[in-house]
DNA sequence: GTCCATGGATTTGTCGGACAACTGATGACT
DNA sequence: AGTCATCAGTTGTCCGACAAATCCATGGAC
């Protein structure tokens, strides 16, 4: 189970990094979405195959980042998605289109990686969200549209395996969903879709295709920037 | 319920807290100076009347916040007086090769960007740090290869003309280099050339076109990051 | 004299277990 | 029904042991 062939080559660094960067990945992919409980240090310990208290100073730190609180015989808990730094209030003052076209660059990258690495367990996820995404997209619900849209590329984030790409991809994820509403309160849902694109990536990614991955990406994420930047540039919406 | 009583508890909150912010007095006040070293974990342990795997958490929790740096077999050492905010902190534990990852995202959609934003001016700088690469190429200075190269990159960004794309690429120019001088040490100056990639890119954004500019970007990215990849997933050369 | 390897001492990294402190829920008693 | 004691579960702390890495002094080869 532990062994990954392809993955980042163990022993990187201490154990403790690397369980620290472990779990940050499971926050800022989504999987344990804010406000779950985690699995106890014990059971963490064993999934990883490390001591219990090599996941507690893994704990520590993300608790004093504030991704994480640890409640005294209750259990530990997230707090946050992504780190409170000035990070967060520096992207809030970049423009709309600014993050986009940055996103725009590590999502094609990371679809390239995602092809070459993901597992089954990243496949579930996508297919998953995917799954939800058509189903609000079929009964034009605006809100779970954009949430399982924005799950889905998470997801594909997530195959690539890079912990800084997910967890900087996390910190735009407010700024898309900000996107999506800009350009829902322009047009319809069924415009939006993008004729199957995101279909299309996914279907790269199961086969292993990173060329096709990346050009889905980059066919995908050109036309809604374009759509962006047009909506963007006529001072039609104010807000 | 909460009303904190009348003598206050001499616990205000878990013991690795109360450690930390003792540990971090000393670095913020000056009494441990940027570089020094400090009194082993046991004899923390002894001092604070905690136990040392108490101690191990704290230094930890400030190592991650780039202000202690532990090394396996010397000490703990001052890094830094002050936390080191935005992404100095997350680049710093990541690999390399993640952060090269995350690059290559970046500056291929920077490449399709400059050619279509760059200015005069732009393109003016691009070419005085080519001009330089090529000088320190010429002469095998590495040093001064390093840095034009950098540079030149850095240009190039600069022209796409995102705010946002130009300080996450800053922040890498660290790490950056870092690789670079990886690669130096393992092949010749000649080798890591790239058989004139950076003239076509340069070429590229000089005519506006997108396209060719971003597929010369990620040619050229890709096969540095192949090599580093070799380079890094083989035990060879001992850091 | 200079250089290297070599082995011991030192220090952090990891492990495993034990118990204390706290929480939440269950069940007994009034 | 309400109150309280009890108990299993979880994090907090401590302890001891060994592995891995580093530092340094010692000594031999040239």
């Amino acid at each position: 189970m532990a062994a990954s062939p392809p993955l980042a080559s163990l022993r990187r660094g201490p154990l403790v990094d690397l369980a620290v960067d472990q779990l940050r990945g499971q926050i800022t992919s989504g999987a344990w979405p804010v406000g779950s409980r985690l699995p106890t240090e014990i059971e963490l310990a064993q999934q990883m195959q490390v001591a219990r208290s090599t996941v507690r100073e893994a704990i520590r730190v993300l608790a004093h980042t504030g991704l994480l609180e640890a409640r005294q015989g209750s259990g530990t808990y997230v707090r946050a998605q992504t780190p409170d730094d000035g990070w967060a209030a520096r992207l809030r003052r970049a423009g709309l289109l600014d993050v986009y076209e940055v996103r725009q660059g590590i999502e094609v990258g990371a679809a390239r990686l995602a092809a070459e690495r993901r597992t089954d367990h990243d496949l579930a996820r996508i297919d998953e969200a995917l799954a939800r995404r058509h189903a609000a997209l079929a009964e034009a619900r605006d809100e779970g549209f954009a949430e399982a849209d924005v799950a889905f590329h998470q997801a594909v984030v997530a195959a690539a395996h890079n912990p800084l790409m997910q967890e900087l991809f996390a910190s735009f994820a407010s700024a898309l969903v900000e996107c999506l509403r800009t350009l829902l309160a322009d047009r319809a849902l069924a415009e939006i879709d993008g004729s199957g694109a995101h279909d299309e990536l996914a279907a790269a990614i199961r086969a292993r295709d990173p060329e096709r991955a990346a050009r889905a990406a980059a066919a995908h994420l050109d036309s809604v920037a374009r759509d962006l930047r047009r909506l963007l540039s006529t001072p039609g919406t104010g807000g």
